[in-house]
DNA sequence: GGTGAAATTTCCAGTGA
DNA sequence: TCACTGGAAATTTCACC
């Protein structure tokens, strides 16, 4: 993990689909060097996955909320629960008041509230506090 | 948008890196057809961008924070502001007691504070909040 | 890490439903 | 408008230096 992996990192976050060529013209390296760093990247796991960023909104995900779980049990075994709703995006055990912090997308206010439904439905859940955004301003991966 | 396109979004999501003729035998139709359904896909902007998925910890990356950011003043007009600080990954407007809620990445706790001090740079910031998380259950692209 | 060539894949016509 | 076929052009992916 030297420079020109982070330098090969950024540039395939940017456009994953561009060729090995002319990332490594980018990086001063060539095309075949260029994909054994991209290889042995995937090989070791910091590169999980090549993927697609969709629009939500495309997809009628109008509703974006941010809901802290509060729970009367220990929570740490009930990853499965959270993400068998699968209008939740992420879910993160948090230090603080709550339990689990857990980020959800759904069509509709209605959707949404369904959603809160299905949480109260999970073992230990003993409330939610739901946090609706008006606005994205950005959501984009992690700086190198 | 109908559901040979959903499908396609979900198969592209999984792994973008695959072959249209793979993709096409998935959904029943030809490289050819499968190659121009995507195309317009991305013409249209249900597809942004394709990208790879990095593990965060692989870059060094080890605590990941939510913050509650309240103000004094009308945040609408800050999204640069925030984009300007890279460890933060998303920006919402949010309704609610605080204004504005960021997603933060760092390589540890001095580099959070490190960020809330930066966070009370921004004009009209007045408080902070942050919400350490423990452990990330899990991260995902949004559902069809 | 570079080079070059074989194997795949992308991507564009032309055609038809 | 949408999809299929065939082939040219580009890219990936190897073996070898």
């Amino acid at each position: 993990m030297d420079e020109i992996d982070r330098a090969l990192v950024a540039l395939l976050q940017q456009d994953a689909g561009q060729a090995y060529a002319a990332l490594g013209k980018a990086i001063g390296l060539s095309a075949g060097a260029t994909h054994e760093r991209v290889r042995k990247l995937r090989e070791r796991g910091v590169i999980r996955r090549t993927t697609v960023d969709v629009d939500p909104r495309a997809l009628g995900l109008g509703v974006l909320a941010f809901v802290m779980v509060e729970s009367s049990a220990w929570m740490g075994d009930s990853a499965e629960a959270f993400a068998a709703i699968s209008e939740i995006e992420e879910a993160h055990i948090i230090a603080g008041s709550a339990s689990v912090l857990v980020k959800v997308r759904t069509a509709g206010t209605e959707q949404l509230q369904d959603v809160l439904r299905r949480l109260y439905a999970i073992e230990g859940v003993s409330g939610t506090q739901a946090t609706v955004t008006l606005e994205t301003f950005f959501e984009r991966p992690p700086a190198l």
